[in-house]
RNA sequence: GGGCGUUUAGCUCAGCUGGUUCAGAGCAUCUGCCUUACAAGCAGAGGGUCGGCGGUUCGAAUCCGUCAACGCCCACCA
C-alpha cells in the first residue's frame, strides 16, 4: 500500500463529515442511557464565524464527542440568536445603501427586509461550524425568532408580568439625536475630551449676590430645575433655603441640599437638571423637582429653549456662552478634560434622556441563582468568576427589558384609548381581558401594541429551557430527558447578561439549575495582545485557516495555549503546530502499516516495550480523565500529544521497529496496532477527522462503525515499577546518545557499556537495541576500562570505553566537577540533619527522605572518586 | 473612584491544603544529523534569586504584610 508522507486533511475531511450526517451520527433522541446535553451559545443569526466561535465551539466539541464515547446520550443543540441590536443595525445599513431609511418604511416594510436579510444571512456560520467538525444535532437547530421560542418568550413575559415582575417605569437612556433611537450602555463609548468648565452665576432672590456653578453644559441651564449643594459645606451654608434665578431662563429654582454633591468640585455648588443627567435625575426623584426636557429627539432644542428653540445643542452652547457673557453671568471659564459618551454606531455624542421602559424585577430572582453558583450547585471554571458574579448579584438592579427596536419580539402590552393598557400574549386576548375590566364596549381596532421590541437576551435567557420547547409544555418528554444541561461554553464578557439570567430563568420555570458546569473561555487576542475584531482586521478568516492547516490543526492550534479563563493570544503557528502532530501521526501510521507480518520471535525488547507503553497509557487516561474532570482541556490535550509524539513514537515505536525490510512478529505487532486503536480513540475528540479516516484504514470495520461511537480506552490497573524502571533506562540511552553526539561517533558503530553498581538488567535488552550496543559488561572498579567516557544515573556509575577517543584531562575535570556539586549537596543536607529543630519538627517522612539523599549523595561521592582515581595518572 | 485578578525560562502557561512530582511543560533557541515513517522530522543541550522589600516557620514560588507593574469588571463626578 502506497500511502503519501504528508497528510492531506481536505481530502479526508468533507468526506467524513458527509459520512457522519448521513448516518445521523449526531442526532439523539431520549434513551436509557444517561443523557449528556450542551446548548450552544447562539450566535447571531447573521454573523460570520471569528476565532472566538472556534474556540468556544472546538471546546463543545471536545466535550460533546467525549461525552459520547464514555456512553452517554449526547446531545448538542445548535442555533442562532435574531440580535436584535446588531442586526437590525446591519439591516438598516444595507437600506441605506439602497438609499432606503428606516423612517420612510412602516414596521411590517422594515420587518420584510430584516426577514429577507436574516434568510439570506442566516445559517451561514452554522455551516461554517460543519466545517470545524462540529458534531451538533442538526435536526434540532433553533432561532431565537423562530415559532416555538417567539411564543415562549411571550408567555414568559405575559406570566412575569401577571406575577408583578414585571412592571413600567421611567429610566434615563442613551439617546443617539442622530439614529433617533435609544442605545444600550455597550454600544456607548467614552472619549477623553478637552472640554471647557463653565462657572455660572445664578442670583440670589431677594438678597444680593451669586451662586456660582461650574458646568460642563451651560446649554442644560434652561432644564435646571434646582440648585444643589452639600448640607456639610460651610463656604455654602449662606445658600440654605434660598432661591436662585436660572440665568436667560429666568426661573425661581429651590437651593437644597444633598451629600451627593462634592464640596471640592467646582464651587460645590451644582446645578440639578433632572432631564439631562443621570445622577441629577436621581435628585430629582429625591427630592420631587419638576423635570424639564428641553430637547427634541434630533438634539435641537425645543420651546423649553426658548430663544434657542430649532437650534442645535452644540451651536446652543456657543450661542449661550457669548448671551451670558454679555449678561455678565459668567464668574470665569477654566479649560477641564473629562469623558464624553459617544454612540458607537453613529458617533455622535450620546445625550442622556428620559423614556418609559420596561423593567424586570430581580430581587428575587436573584437569591437561588447567586446560591446555585455560591454553593457550587453549578460550577465555574476557573472558579475565579464566582467573585465577578457574586459582586454584581448583590448589587443587581432591575432589568431594562424593552428596547426601541423593531426586530426582535414585541412586547405583548396593549394601550387603551382612554389610558392604561393590559398585557395578554395575544390581541384577542388582550381585548377580553380589556372588556372585563371594565371596557365592555372595546374594539380590537382600539388596542395600541407596544411599539417597542424585547431585550435580545429576555429570549436568550430561556435558551436551555425553550430549545426542548419546555416553557410551551413544561411536562414533554424531552425537557425531562434532556434538562438540566450538563456543561456551557462562553465569554465571560456575558456572565451577567447571559450565564446569570439564564440560571434565573432555569429556577423560575424549571426549579433547578440549567448547566451543572459553566466553562469560561478567554478571549482571541493577536500576536501584540489586542481584541481580535473586525474594525482591526486582525482576525484570521477560520475557513482559510482551516483550508491551510487542516480543521483538526486548527482546532489543535486553539486548544494549545489556551487554559480556561486565559486569553488566547492567537498566532498562526499554533495551528501550524497541530497540523505537525497531524501529520506525526499520520507519519506513524504510515511505518506500522508499511510492516510485513512473519511467524518470527518476539524480541525481548518488544515484549518489554509492550508491557510499558501498556501500563504508560494507562498512567496518562487517567491523567487524562483528571484533567477532564477538572475541565482542563488544554492539559488533556498536551498530555495525549506527549503519549503520542514522545512515549509511543520516539520510544516504544522505535523499541519494536524491526530492522530494515525485516518482518515484524505477529505478537508485537496486534499489539501495536491495540495501541493505535487506543490512542485514536482518546484523540477523536480533539481531533475527529484524521482520527476517524486512520481508525477506518487500521483494520477492517462493520459498515457503520465509526470511531466517533466507539469506546474511550480506559485505565487497567499498574502493577509493579515498569515506568518508573524504563525513565531510568531513557535516561542511561539519552547519556549515550550525548557521548555519541558529543564524540561524533556515528551510530553505525557499536559501543560497549560497563556497569559499575546495581543496574536493571532486565531491561538491558532495551538500551542494546537504542544505542546500538555490542554488550552491557558489570565491572568492578578494578576490573574497569582505562579510558572510559563515564555517567550516573541514581547512583550508578556507566562508562564507555573509547581507547582513542579520549581526552583524560577532559573527563576528569568533568568527574572532579561534579564531584565538587556532590559534596557540597551533601554538605547541605548534612546541615539540615544536623539542625536540632529540623530534626524534632519535622515529620518523620520528610526526615527520611532527607537520609536518602544524604546515603545517595555519598555513594555517588564514592564512585566518582574510584573513577577519578582510575583516570589520575599513576 | 469602587471591586476583582495577575506577576514563575525568550513566549504562553502548570505548580492543590507550606517539605522529592519543586523549580516544571509546550513552543522558541542552540548543536549535530536528509539514520529507509515523518526536515511539517530525528538526537542532544542550554536557559529562571518564582515582580521588589519585610515577616511567620526548622523549612516559603506556595502563608501574612507592604510597594510596584499590568489586566478585567462596575460607576461615570458636574
Amino acid at each position: 500500500m502506497e500511502i503519501a508522507p504528508k497528510y492531506n486533511p481536505a481530502e479526508v475531511e468533507d468526506k467524513w463529515y458527509a459520512w457522519w450526517m448521513e448516518k445521523r451520527f449526531f442526532h439523539s433522541a431520549p434513551d436509557d442511557r444517561e443523557p449528556y446535553t450542551i446548548v450552544i451559545p447562539p450566535p447571531n443569526v447573521t454573523g460570520v464565524l471569528h476565532m472566538g466561535h472556534m474556540l468556544n465551539n472546538t471546546i463543545q466539541d471536545i466535550l460533546v464527542r467525549r461525552a459520547r464515547m464514555l456512553g452517554k446520550n449526547a446531545c448538542w443543540v445548535p442555533g442562532t440568536d435574531h440580535a436584535s441590536i446588531a442586526t437590525e443595525a446591519k439591516v438598516v445599513a444595507k437600506l441605506a445603501q439602497e438609499g432606503i431609511k428606516k423612517s420612510d418604511l412602516t414596521r411590517e416594510e422594515f420587518l420584510t427586509h430584516a426577514w429577507d436579510w436574516t434568510h439570506k444571512h442566516g445559517g451561514i456560520i452554522l455551516e461554517q461550524l460543519k466545517k470545524l467538525g462540529a458534531s451538533c444535532d442538526w435536526e434540532r437547530t433553533c432561532f431565537t425568532m423562530d415559532e416555538k421560542r417567539s411564543e415562549s418568550v411571550i408567555k414568559v413575559f405575559c406570566d412575569l408580568y401577571n406575577k408583578g415582575q414585571i412592571y413600567r417605569g421611567v429610566r434615563m437612556v442613551n439617546w443617539d439625536p442622530a439614529a433617533k433611537t435609544a442605545l444600550s450602555d455597550e454600544e456607548v463609548y467614552y472619549k477623553e475630551q478637552n472640554a471647557k468648565l463653565y462657572y455660572l452665576r445664578y442670583k440670589i432672590v431677594g438678597e444680593e449676590g451669586y451662586a456660582v456653578v461650574a458646568t460642563t453644559r451651560p446649554e442644560t441651564i434652561l432644564g435646571d430645575t434646582a440648585v444643589c449643594i452639600n448640607p456639610n459645606d460651610s463656604k455654602n451654608a449662606h445658600l440654605k433655603g434660598k432661591k436662585v434665578i436660572v440665568p436667560i431662563a429666568n426661573r425661581e429654582v429651590p437651593i437644597i441640599e444633598d451629600d451627593y454633591v462634592d464640596v471640592e468640585f467646582g464651587t460645590g455648588c451644582l446645578k440639578v437638571t433632572p432631564a439631562h443627567d443621570v445622577n441629577d435625575y436621581m435628585l430629582g426623584e429625591k427630592y420631587n423637582l419638576p423635570t424639564l426636557d428641553i430637547f427634541n429627539d434630533d438634539g435641537t432644542l425645543n420651546q423649553y429653549g426658548l430663544q434657542y428653540e430649532g437650534k442645535d445643542r452644540f451651536d446652543v452652547r456657543e450661542q449661550i456662552e457669548k448671551d451670558l457673557l454679555d449678561a455678565g453671568l459668567i464668574e470665569k471659564v477654566e479649560a477641564y478634560q473629562n469623558k464624553v459618551g459617544y454612540s458607537e454606531r453613529t458617533n455622535v455624542v450620546i445625550e442622556p434622556k428620559l423614556s418609559m421602559q420596561w423593567f424586570l424585577k430581580m430581587e428575587d430572582m436573584a437569591k437561588p441563582a447567586l446560591d446555585a453558583v455560591m454553593n457550587d450547585t453549578i460550577k465555574f471554571h476557573p472558579a475565579k468568576f464566582k467573585n465577578t458574579y457574586r459582586h454584581w448579584m448583590e448589587n443587581i438592579k432591575d432589568w431594562c427589558i424593552s428596547r426601541q427596536l423593531w426586530w426582535g419580539h414585541r412586547i405583548p402590552a396593549y394601550y387603551l384609548p382612554q389610558g392604561g393598557y393590559v398585557v395578554a400574549d395575544t390581541i384577542e386576548k388582550a381585548l377580553e381581558l380589556a372588556r372585563e375590566n371594565g371596557n365592555p364596549n372595546l374594539q380590537l381596532s382600539d388596542l395600541r401594541q407596544d411599539e417597542d421590541c424585547l431585550d435580545t437576551w429576555f429570549s436568550s435567557w430561556l435558551w436551555p429551557i425553550s430549545v426542548f420547547d419546555g416553557i410551551n409544555d413544561p411536562d414533554n418528554k424531552e425537557i425531562n430527558y434532556y434538562y438540566p444541561t450538563n456543561d456551557l461554553v462562553t465569554a465571560p464578557e456575558i456572565i451577567f447578561f447571559w450565564v446569570a439570567r439564564m440560571i434565573m430563568a432555569g429556577y423560575e420555570y424549571r426549579q433547578e439549575a440549567c448547566f451543572s458546569n459553566v466553562y469560561f473561555t478567554g478571549i482571541v487576542r493577536d500576536k501584540l495582545g489586542r481584541k481580535m475584531s473586525k474594525s482591526l482586521g486582525n482576525s484570521p478568516d477560520p475557513i482559510e485557516l482551516m483550508e491551510k492547516y487542516g480543521a483538526d490543526g486548527v482546532r489543535m492550534g486553539m486548544l494549545l495555549s489556551s487554559p480556561a479563563g486565559n486569553d488566547l493570544p492567537f498566532d498562526e503557528s499554533l495551528c501550524e503546530q497541530g497540523r505537525n502532530f497531524n501529520n506525526k501521526i499520520w507519519n506513524a501510521f504510515r511505518l506500522v502499516k508499511g510492516w510485513s507480518v512473519a511467524d518470527v520471535a518476539q524480541p525481548e525488547s518488544s515484549k518489554i516495550a509492550i508491557d510499558w507503553f501498556r501500563a504508560k497509557l494507562s498512567k496518562t487516561i487517567e491523567d487524562i480523565n483528571e484533567s477532564f474532570d477538572k475541565y482542563r482541556i488544554s492539559e488533556a490535550l498536551m498530555d495525549v500529544y506527549k503519549l503520542f509524539w514522545d512515549e509511543f513514537s520516539s520510544w516504544y515505536l522505535e523499541i519494536i521497529k524491526p530492522g530494515y525490510q525485516q518482518p515484524i512478529d505477529s505478537k508485537t505487532y496486534e499489539a501495536t496496532l491495540g495501541f493505535f486503536d487506543a490512542l485514536l480513540r482518546l484523540l477523536h475528540p480533539f481531533m475527529p477527522f484524521i482520527t476517524e479516516e486512520l481508525w477506518h484504514a487500521l483494520k477492517e470495520r462493520q459498515e457503520d462503525e465509526s470511531i466517533m461511537l466507539s469506546e474511550m480506552p480506559q485505565p487497567e490497573k499498574i502493577t509493579g515499577t515498569i515506568i518508573e524502571d524504563i525513565e531510568e533506562i531513557k535516561e542511561i540511552v539519552a547519556n549515550i546518545r550525548t557521548v555519541r553526539l558529543q564524540r561524533n561517533i556515528p551510530n553505525k558503530e557499536t559501543l560497549t557499556l560497563e556497569v559499575l553498581g546495581e543496574y536493571k538488567k532486565e531491561y538491558a535488552s532495551v538500551v542494546i537495541k537504542m544505542t546500538n550496543l555490542s554488550e552491557i559488561k558489570e565491572v568492578t572498579v578494578a576490573e574497569k576500562t582505562g579510558a572510559t567516557v563515564s555517567f550516573l544515573v541514581k547512583t550508578t556509575e556507566y562508562a564507555i570505553p573509547l581507547e582513542n577517543n579520549i581526552n583524560k584531562e577532559e573527563e576528569l575535570v568533568k568527574l572532579q566537577e561534579e564531584l565538587k556539586y556532590q559534596e557540597g549537596f551533601l554538605a547541605s543536607v548534612m546541615n539540615k540533619l544536623s539542625n536540632e529543630s529540623f530534626v524534632s519538627k519535622a515529620p518523620a517522612k520528610v526526615i527520611e527522605i532527607e537520609r536518602k539523599k544524604q546515603e545517595d549523595a555519598e555513594s555517588k561521592i564514592k564512585s566518582l572518586k574510584e573513577s577519578i582515581d582510575s583516570l589520575m595518572p599513576k
